[in-house]
DNA sequence: ACAATATGTAAAGTTTAATTAACATTATGT
DNA sequence: ACATAATGTTAATTAAACTTTACATATTGT
């Protein structure tokens, strides 16, 4: 798949302003800390389910918590 | 990770109502129409960037197209 | 009836999310 | 200063998304 933009996530900041550790957010999520660590850094975009899962935990929306920036349109064939 | 919910998708339905094909969204998407099937089919899940993707060529939020059902809660330690 | 398009599905292979384990560095509390 | 908790990061493995190819069936148009 070609890649339509980029996605950036808020999770550090809102991890932050409750004042939990990657530990405590990956317990709430049943994941990994590298997971959460990984996904704060930009290392890998999570699935759709845990997106879902992450802004649940912080009652937010997904698109308040993953942003997504999609290129400049151009029209193609 | 631990199941949360469910999550279905409006696909079909945006993709009917546009009167597009399978293989008209795949392209526009640039993925294979397989991919598009297996979603509609619920066969599996798309990756977040698919998913911000398959929202915006159809001019919906992410949320609208696909819906999450978390699982009722209860605490857990 | 025929041709062309649309959809379902399955197998084999690639890519990437996610796990597990491990170790290093930084910050916090006493 | 010391212990403990928090975070960065890496390597090896597993699981699932996605591709490619292929074939079957269903639908639509002429």
């Amino acid at each position: 798949m070609y890649q339509f933009g980029i996605i950036s996530n808020q999770v550090y900041l809102l991890r932050a302003e409750r004042r939990w550790s990657q530990t405590d957010l990956a317990k709430e999520l049943d994941v990994t800390r590298q997971t959460i660590a990984a996904i704060e850094n930009n290392k890998f975009i999570p699935s759709l389910e845990l997106a879902f899962a992450i802004a649940h935990v912080f009652d937010k929306k997904i698109n308040e918590v993953f942003i997504f920036k999609p290129y400049e349109e151009d029209e193609e064939e």
